[in-house]
DNA sequence: TGAAAACTGGGTACAGCGTACCCTGTTTCC
DNA sequence: GGAAACAGGGTACGCTGTACCCAGTTTTCA
């Protein structure tokens, strides 16, 4: 499996990317646990151990699949000021647009984080919106860490949410409905006010999950300026 | 498998809460990818399929694992002194060290969150740290939320990195430097500086995780602080 | 005091998984 | 033309979760 490219033999009537491009068709609209080796076979027509030519294994293969989309990870170039706030915003947004996109980034075996060239340029741009402001290399990567820390957090709570929505077929009120002689048992003993307050409560306002995602984004962003050195 | 106490019929051989926490065991020290039913068995001395009579299915299991760890995520009663911000950084604290402890809850299968009472109970406590403040009950589940997310998404790429480690039997640089002559066509280019700068600069400061995970909770619990209404 | 009901543990079996291994056919080089 | 290097793909193995069934045990009721 080993070149792109072989010297000798036939033509390899696929390639990496094709292979690539239809695993991430299959995690994208039936999730990573609908994603087989045998499945991404009938998908592209060949046997299932054909494409063992071109990728070692299947983590291998999601490997690549991370690589193929890391791309999308960068906001477009008209949406880059020079405003290292604006930009790592606008960063962020399309982080979890795009990981909202691949639900199966989230749960993708932990493999070594630059892993392919687009990771690496990914990771390249990314940084680059914060050169310039006196930052240490290790400053820069903390700062960066903390936002993609945040940011994979939060998508990865909304897409649990998403998850059990989609498999139990009922939203979060439904789903507390659903529970509500359990839930009132609770609430009777008298031992859980903020929770009894939270189902009585919540949902006045902020629902909307941008909104939520862009608070916590706003304030881990002021409290970074705030630690940022004065511009000369 | 339902009632916790049959009716009739010879009394069970084990209980809901030993096969519990036999599974922790399991995948505590060897992962959620060596925790399997037949394993489980394994542990207890049951036959695979009588697990059936205590959980209806593995996910079932899984989600009274994450409830039977949650107690650890809250910090004990001596470190709670009444000061909100102290109060939610000893949180997440004690919520990063718990996930360290058990890195299966990352990785664990989306399930709705509040799922036993445990969890409920943690959530209580969890909220009743910003009670008090001012803050409507949707405002205080938008802190505990993004400090959440921030953990959350911290600890997972600290376990991510730690797996690969462990996996490939080396830490970043030793992986770096097998990688030398991938990265060095990279920086030969001229086309990624600042992933150049990071190869040779960083590491010399704030390499310790655990500052990394301050730096990042602490500007999120700053720029929370500063939207916080003024204190009476 | 049986008989029936409700439960227990556990064995067998099935569909699906990743993938090691091997065979056959095709292309290219010497 | 022979050999080497490759292609595609079939078979098979050990693993998974779990549906289903059966035999044994305890309790309840006539």
């Amino acid at each position: 499996m080993r070149p792109e490219q072989p010297a000798r033999g036939p033509r390899p009537s696929f390639s990496r990317a094709r292979l690539t491009e239809a695993a991430i068709r299959i995690a994208d609209a039936e999730g990573l646990d609908a994603l087989s080796m045998r499945r991404v076979a009938a998908e592209i027509g060949s046997g299932t151990m054909s494409l063992y030519r071109y990728v070692s294994s299947k983590d291998d293969l999601i490997d690549l699949m991370s690589d193929a989309v890391a791309p999308e990870f960068f906001p477009p170039s008209t949406d880059v000021t020079g405003d290292w706030r604006a930009d790592v915003r606008a960063l962020a947004v399309c982080n979890r647009q795009a990981m909202l996109r691949h639900p199966w980034l989230t749960k993708s075996p932990a493999t070594r984080q630059s892993a392919g060239p687009n990771r690496v340029r990914l990771m390249e741009d990314s940084l680059g919106l914060v050169d310039g402001l006196g930052l240490s290399m290790d400053a820069m990567l903390n700062v960066m860490g903390a936002i993609a820390a945040y940011v994979n957090g939060f998508v990865s709570a909304e897409l649990a949410e998403a998850e059990a929505r989609r498999r139990t077929g009922m939203d979060l009120m439904q789903w507390m409905a659903s529970q509500a002689s359990f839930i009132e048992s609770l609430l009777r003993t008298g031992d859980y006010p903020l929770f009894s307050r939270m189902v009585t409560e919540a949902g006045r306002e902020l629902t909307d999950p941008d909104e939520r995602f862009a608070f916590g984004l706003d304030r881990l962003l002021d409290g970074i300026a705030a630690t940022l050195p004065p511009a000369p």
